[in-house]
RNA sequence: GUGCCUGUAGCUCAGCCGGAUAGAGCGUUGGACUCCGACUCCAAAGGCCGCAGGUUCGAAUCCUGUCAGGCACACCA
């Protein structure tokens, strides 16, 4: 595909590079996108020119427009106020697009710039024995995308779960088993039983403090591996695990790796001897910290006075360990805003440790869900469950499909698509930074700009391609005969406009690390969908037509499928 | 108290590496189906871009201050 800014650049530079004194990279960063159509495909603005070329803008932006007029990829250059508009020849920008949608298919936009870097992706990390609610949404959900986006790229992706399986609070949940427990009623319901044990735990330590004492060498022995407390603890790890699988597969989520809290524990002391080695340690208060106040930052807890580690110990040999096993190019860690502060010290330590590597550890934060009358709050009983959502959403989506008689082979199968698709596609519409109220109203609301919305237009259009298909035998992916100009009308320009940026999206979204970008791309690529369908109809009878329409459609549905599939959102073919 | 984040239409939000009249969805009001799927499309109303300074030819965007909300700030993760 032509890279027309690319061109455009080549052709003013070469044109009137000299008199302006730019380069041809000073060229490319200045041209624009305007926002209206009537503005043409492209801009110049020529303020920044004044001052050196000692003329009024208005007048450079004449004389630019003058000298390069109609020349290569440009059919027309007009001066308006003090930019230059440049009119793209329509029918070689359409064919062009659509020609490489078409000969791409699936693979459009997909890049190579990460052949052969390892990147990893660490995100969800929920508690073993604790429920998985709305608040786990974001973390699972944004991390998934960003891992799609980045697989797209050509980079090698790495998927960790770093469970929060480790700590004293398996101590006490193995010594509340022994005392109050039954295995069938975990095998029940694991992660309710389990958050009962532990809640039962907490009641009853107050009436029997040497409970504390208990638990506390329960988790000895299972630091020191004794198998009776190892198997316990296993045995709650896969339980809960498998719970937590359920909601996976609902949302499509895979990982490649659980490595979590426990798989670092053996991992502490090297730290601890490396950081005491630098002479980064310091006492204070009978602890180990390392100061920061030099950055700016409070001092970073290492190990605590009664001599166990803490988070940010284990996070430190979590990232050197994976610097060794996989040589990532990026270790991202996709985990909520309320942790900045955690991440900052973490990167400052692993730079104090001289490891260069530091910045190429990446914290993605995100917003705080709460819930109307506050932050969730498991303990409190304010808490929703995302299970809970998913399913509810599935069920919304199922009764409209019964209510509106929607055209489907397979009601479970798209009540199942959809449904998951308006959650995920709800949850990625906003920046990631932002923090949102949860509320039942807008997550099972399908009008306007969601999940639904967009799918509804890709099934549409899958409708019209196999109704051609039908009484016409048109092979859509060959563009050989289709006559482009055919396919005059604004809508239909407006909408290869939008299809032509789709590779730029894509990486955007991976710089920034923000799905929303495509979220509400393909929202964008949907509604000029719609009005252009709207506007003119695909199946006329003059042949050439119909086929550069048909063309247009098929890029449209492609483009929907493959931005949706970054968000690990499917589609279906009827709705 | 200190640090970070957020503040744009009634509501939810785009736009933030400066550029042309500040955009979208919802909601409100009014329209469009002999037509490929009406979960569609068109239009209108609705804005001191939190506030005040500054930089600039030009600021929602950059800088400073300030107000409001959120988060964090040593033995949880």
């Amino acid at each position: 595909m032509i890279d027309y800014k690319d061109e455009l650049s080549e052709i003013i530079f070469s044109k009137v590079g000299e008199k302006t004194g730019l380069s041809i990279d000073e060229i490319k960063d200045l041209i624009e996108i305007p926002a209206d159509r009537s503005m043409g495909d492209y801009a110049f603005p020529c303020f920044r020119l004044a001052k050196e070329m000692k003329k009024s803008p208005t007048l450079i932006a004449s004389e630019i427009a003058e000298t390069i007029a109609s020349f290569g990829i440009i059919r027309e250059s007009i001066a308006v106020n003090a930019y230059v508009n440049f009119m793209l020849d329509r029918e070689t920008f359409i064919a062009d697009t659509l020609g490489t949608i078409a000969a791409d298919s699936v693979n459009y936009g997909r890049s190579r710039v990460g052949c052969g870097k390892k990147v990893i992706v660490e995100f969800s990390s929920p508690n073993i024995a604790k429920p998985f609610h709305i608040g786990h949404i974001r973390s699972t959900v944004i991390g998934n995308s960003i891992n799609k986006i980045y697989n797209f790229l050509g980079y090698d992706v790495e998927r960790i779960n770093h469970l929060g399986d480790y700590g004293t609070q398996f101590g006490k949940m193995i010594c509340a088993y022994r005392h109050w427990g039954n295995e069938d009623d975990v095998k029940r319901d694991p992660i309710n039983t389990l958050l009962s044990y532990y809640t039962k735990f907490h009641e009853e330590e107050e009436l029997h403090p040497e409970l504390a004492d208990e638990a506390r060498d329960i988790f000895a022995r299972l630091e020191s591996g004794e198998p009776e407390e190892v198997k316990l603890w296993q045995w709650f790890r896969d339980e809960s695990l498998n719970e937590f699988r359920r909601v996976y597969d609902l949302l499509g989520v895979e990982f490649d790796s659980y490595a979590g809290e426990s798989f670092y524990s053996d991992k502490m002391q090297s730290v601890l001897d490396e950081l005491d080695d630098k002479q980064l340690l310091l006492d204070s208060e009978g602890a180990k910290i390392v100061d920061l106040e030099e950055y700016n930052m409070a001092p970073a807890l290492i190990k605590k006075s009664n001599g166990s580690t803490l988070y940010i110990t284990r996070d430190i040999a979590a990232a050197i360990y994976r610097k060794k096993h996989y040589d990532f190019y990026k270790n991202l860690y996709v985990v909520a805003s309320q942790q900045n502060l955690h991440f900052a010290q973490w990167i400052k330590v692993l730079e104090l440790l001289g490891y260069d590597w530091a910045t190429d550890c990446v914290h993605i934060p995100f917003g705080l869900v709460s819930l109307e009358d506050g932050t969730m709050s498991t303990r409190h009983g304010r808490v929703v469950f995302l299970k809970d959502v998913l399913n509810k959403a599935i069920e919304r989506t199922r009764e409209i499909i019964i209510e509106k008689q929607v055209n489907t082979d397979d009601i479970d199968d798209t009540a199942r698509k959809v449904g998951i698709g308006a959650v995920i596609f709800q949850e990625l519409s906003n920046n990631r930074i932002k923090d949102y109220v949860f509320s039942w109203d807008k997550v099972l609301n399908f009008d306007g700009e969601t999940g639904p919305y967009v799918q509804y237009t890709y099934a549409r259009a899958k409708s019209v391609l196999r109704k051609a298909g039908a009484d016409t035998q048109i092979c859509t992916h060959d563009c050989d005969g289709v006559d482009f100009s055919r396919l005059t009308g604004d809508r239909a320009y407006d909408l290869i406009r939008l299809l032509y940026g789709f590779p730029e999206i894509i990486s955007d979204a991976g710089d920034k690390y923000e799905p929303s970008i495509i979220t509400r791309y393909i929202a964008d690529i949907a509604k000029a969908f719609n009005k252009f369908y709207h506007d003119e109809h695909v199946l006329v009878d003059d042949e050439a037509e119909r086929k550069a329409k048909l063309l247009l459609v098929k890029a449209s549905a492609t483009v929907i499928k493959i931005g949706l599939s970054l968000l690990a959102i499917e589609t279906v073919e009827k709705m």
